[in-house]
DNA sequence: ATCTGTAGCGCC
DNA sequence: AAAGGGCGCTACAGAT
C-alpha cells in the first residue's frame, strides 16, 4: 500500500496517512529502504520535494514542503537506510544537519559486485532486472517538479523504494558467494565521507585565477609569437600566410599549432623523427608528444619553443575561464563530483551531475619544488584556499604504493630498506642495480650519481607498473640490450618482487579476477577473461605450436591471418592480465587505505560536533585536504595524521604506513 | 551545427 | 608476441 503524507488523496491502493503512522510503522523495523525527489542535484541551489520511505509492503510519500525532512531525523540516523546511489540524497540530508550513521548503497553494491566491467549498466531500473522480474518507469523522473504529486508521480516515487530491500538482500548473497562483504562494508561507510567531501567543496581565490590567467596569456602569446617567428625567420614558405592584411603588416603563419596533424608534418620535413609504435595494429603511427620530442631536443631549435607552447596552451585551456565558471554561486566554493569506485577501486573527479557540468578537482598542476618557483609566478594550487579564519591541513602518505608494494612482495631488501630507514629509496636501488655502487652509501649516491639513480628511479617505476627491460630502455633512451640488463639486475637484486609477480599472474589467470588483498577481498573481475580462456584454449590446443612454426615457415595465409592474430591475442590478452595483477592489488590496496583514513577522520568530525566548523575539501588517492578554523590546526593536524596512519596499520604490517601533515594557507602540496 | 574518436597531457 | 598502472579534460579532425 502507498501512503501520502501531506496531500489529501484517494486514488486504488494510495491512502492519505500521518508522520506519526509512518514513524511507528517504522520504530520496530531495522532497516527503510530511502529515496527523495528535488528540484536538481546541487543542495545549495536546488530544494527537496518529497522523500519516501519505504518496504516491500509499504511505502509513504512525504510532500517536503509540509513536512521538513528534520522531523525523521531520528529515524534517519538510527535505521539503516537502503539507497540507490546513496551520495546524492545525502547531500540534501546533510544540508539539513542530518547524518546518518547506516547506509546500504545498492548503487555501490553493484560497483563493487561489478567491478572492472563497464559495460554493466547500474542504474535502479537495471540493478532491479538484473534481480527480479519487475521494473521501474523512470520516464516519470523530473516530472513531479512540475505536475505536482498526481497519482501517477505518488506511484512511481514510491516505487522506488518498494525494492530496495529486495535488491539489498540478492546483492547480499552475491557478496557472500564472492567473498566481498568487507570491501561493501567499506564503501558503504566511505559514501558518507565522500558525500561530505562533494558538499565541503574547495574555494578557489577567484582574483588570484584571473591574474594566473592572465599571466598565462601572456606566456602563451608569446610562445606562440616564437613558433611563428621561427617559421618566417626560416623562411619556411609554405607555412607562410601570404595573404594581405591592408591595416597589419606583420606576417603570420597558416599552421594550426595545437593541431599535432599539422605540427606533425612540419616536423617531418624538419627532419624529426615522429613515428612511434602504434598499439593497435602493431604498426607504427605519428605524434608529437613531449616524450617523443624531449629525445630530439638537439634536432631543432623548435623543438624547445613548441614545447614550452603546449606547456602553456594546457595551463590555458584545461586550467583557464572555465574553472571560474564551476564556481557555486551559493558558496562561492567549487563543488566537484567524485566516483567512488574505479576497476582498481580509486576513485576519480569530474564529468556531469546532470545538466551540471563539474571539473575534475584531481589534476590541479603540482607547485614545483620551493627552489624552482618563479617568484611573483601564480601557481594554479596557490589559488585553491580556505576561508578567511580557516587553514588548510594537507597531509599525504609518504611513497605510500611503494610501502604497499614492499608489503605485498615481502621482498626482503625492499623490507629491509624501509626497516632500516635508509633514506633515498630510488639511490637504494641504485646500489642494488649497479655493482659498482653496492658499498657507496645512499646518501653518496643521491649527490654524486645523479645518472645512476635517474635510471634506477625510472626502472622501479617501470618495473611497479609491469613494465620490463624494453620499457626501460624507451624512457631512458638507451639500447634495448642495456634496458634488459637493467631489468634482470632489478629482478636478481629482489627476488621476493619476482616471486610476488608470478604468485599474482598465476591468481588471476586462475580466478578470472585480480584479488587487491586479503583484508578486504576487494576483486576487479578481468571482463575479457572468456576471451582469453578462448585463445588460451587454441594456443595449448595439441599440436598447435609445431604447426605454428611450420606455417610461419612457409608465411602461408593460413599463418598470416588465423594463427598469428591468435597467438598475438593471446599474448596481448596475457600481459594485459599479468599488468593488472601486478598494478591492481597495490594501486588498490592503497585507495582503501587511504578511504579508511578518511573514514578515521569524517568520525572524529562527526563525533566531536565539527560538521559546521571542519571542511574537507579534497582527496587525491594518498593525499587528503582538510580545513578547519585556525585555533584548530595543531589539533586537527595530529588527528588527521593520526587517523592516516591507524589506516595504514590495518593494511601494512609489515612496513608501516607515515602519513605527514602540514598547515598552509594554500594548497601547498 | 553537433556528435564521436583520438592525441596529448594534467594528477597520483 | 608485445612491450608502463589508474583517471578526466581540451583541442582537433572527421563524420553526420
Amino acid at each position: 500500500m502507498i501512503y501520502v503524507i501531506g496531500n489529501e488523496v484517494n486514488y486504488i491502493n494510495i491512502r492519505s496517512s500521518t508522520i506519526e503512522d509512518m514513524v511507528d510503522y517504522f520504530s520496530g523495523k531495522d532497516e527503510i529502504g530511502f529515496d527523495t525527489e528535488t528540484t536538481g542535484f546541487d543542495p545549495y541551489t536546488c530544494n527537496l520535494l518529497s522523500y519516501q520511505l519505504g518496504d516491500s509492503h509499504n511505502q509513504f510519500v512525504v510532500d517536503a514542503n509540509q513536512y521538513p525532512i528534520n522531523i525523521i531525523e531520528d529515524l534517519l540516523k538510527k535505521k539503516l537506510l537502503i539507497i540507490h546511489n546513496a551520495k546524492f540524497d545525502l547531500k540534501f540530508l546533510y544540508h539539513n544537519d542530518i547524518y546518518p550513521t547506516r547506509i546500504w548503497d545498492t548503487y555501490l553494491g553493484e560497483c563493487v559486485l561489478h567491478k572492472g566491467d563497464k559495460s554493466v549498466r547500474k542504474g535502479l531500473d537495471a540493478t532491479l532486472s538484473r534481480y527480479t522480474i519487475y521494473s521501474l518507469n523512470k520516464s516519470i523522473r523530473g516530472v513531479i517538479h512540475r505536475e505536482g504529486f498526481t497519482e501517477r508521480v505518488i506511484r512511481y516515487a514510491a516505487e522506488d523504494t518498494e525494492y530496495l530491500g529486495l535488491i539489498k538482500a540478492f546483492q547480499i548473497s552475491k557478496l557472500k558467494q564472492y567473498d566481498l562483504m568487507r570491501s561493501m562494508d567499506l564503501e558503504n561507510e566511505f559514501v558518507k565521507v565522500l558525500t561530505f567531501i562533494e558538499y565541503s567543496g574547495i574555494k578557489l581565490d577567484k582574483d588570484l585565477w584571473t591574474r594566473k590567467i592572465i599571466q598565462n596569456e601572456k606566456d602563451y602569446k608569446e610562445s606562440l609569437d616564437e613558433l611563428n617567428n621561427w617559421i618566417i625567420d626560416n623562411n619556411l614558405v609554405k607555412y607562410i600566410d601570404t595573404q594581405l592584411d591592408l591595416f597589419d603588416d606583420t606576417k603570420s603563419t597558416t599552421i594550426s599549432w595545437s593541431s599535432p596533424t599539422q605540427v606533425v608534418e612540419l616536423f617531418k620535413s624538419l627532419g624529426i623523427n615522429t613515428q612511434v609504435p602504434d598499439e593497435k595494429n602493431g604498426g607504427f603511427k605519428d605524434s608529437v608528444e613531449a616524450n617523443v620530442l624531449e629525445k630530439q631536443i638537439d634536432k631543432s631549435p623548435i623543438i624547445p619553443i613548441y614545447l614550452k607552447y603546449k606547456q602553456q596552451e594546457k595551463l590555458l585551456s584545461t586550467y583557464g575561464k572555465a574553472v571560474l565558471d564551476k564556481i557555486n554561486p551559493a558558496t562561492g566554493r567549487i563543488h566537484t563530483q567524485f566516483t567512488q569506485i574505479m576497476d582498481t577501486g580509486r576513485l576519480s573527479s569530474g564529468g556531469k551531475m546532470g545538466d551540471q557540468e563539474t571539473m575534475n578537482i584531481q589534476n590541479i598542476p603540482r607547485l614545483p619544488d620551493k627552489d624552482d618557483r618563479i617568484d611573483g609566478y601564480i601557481y594554479e594550487r596557490e589559488c585553491f584556499v580556505p576561508e578567511e579564519s580557516n587553514v588548510f591541513i594537507n597531509a599525504d602518505y609518504s611513497g605510500q604504493e611503494q610501502v604497499v608494494f614492499a608489503n605485498w612482495t615481502k621482498d626482503p631488501d625492499l623490507i629491509a630498506f624501509y626497516k632500516s630507514n635508509l633514506g633515498d629509496m630510488h639511490s637504494f636501488i641504485a646500489s642494488k642495480i649497479f655493482p659498482k655502487l653496492k658499498d657507496v652509501p645512499l646518501k653518496r649516491i643521491k649527490e654524486e650519481y645523479k645518472e645512476e639513480r635517474q635510471i634506477a628511479k625510472s626502472a622501479g617505476f617501470a618495473i611497479n607498473y609491469g613494465g620490463d627491460g624494453n620499457t626501460i630502455a624507451d624512457n631512458l633512451n638507451l639500447p634495448k640490450e642495456r634496458g634488459e640488463e637493467i631489468y634482470n639486475s632489478y629482478f636478481k637484486a629482489f627476488p621476493g618482487v619476482s616471486e610476488y609477480f608470478k604468485k599474482a599472474t598465476a591468481q588471476a589467470l586462475r580466478d578470472g579476477y585480480i584479488l587487491f588483498n586479503d583484508i578486504s577481498k576487494s576483486k576487479c573481475f578481468i571482463s575479457f577473461i572468456n576471451k582469453y580462456r578462448e585463445k588460451e584454449k587454441i594456443v595449448n590446443s595439441p599440436g598447435f605450436w609445431e604447426k605454428y612454426r611450420e606455417e610461419k615457415k612457409l608465411n602461408s595465409d593460413l599463418y598470416k591471418y588465423t594463427l598469428k592474430p591468435d597467438v598475438s591475442s593471446y599474448f596481448k590478452l596475457r600481459g594485459n592480465i599479468s599488468r593488472m595483477a601486478l598494478n591492481y592489488p597495490i594501486q588498490g590496496s592503497s585507495s582503501e587505505v587511504t578511504k579508511i583514513a578518511c573514514i578515521h577522520i569524517y568520525n572524529y568530525i562527526l563525533d566531536n560536533d565539527l560538521m559546521d566548523v571542519v571542511k574537507f575539501p579534497n582527496v587525491i588517492h594518498d593525499e587528503v585536504l582538510l580545513e578547519c578554523p585556525k585555533h584548530m590546526g595543531e589539533t586537527m593536524k595530529k588527528i588527521v595524521e593520526d587517523c592516516m596512519e591507524r589506516a595504514g596499520n590495518v593494511y601494512c604490517k609489515i612496513v608501516p604506513l607515515k602519513a605527514e601533515a602540514s598547515i598552509c594557507n594554500f594548497w601547498n602540496h
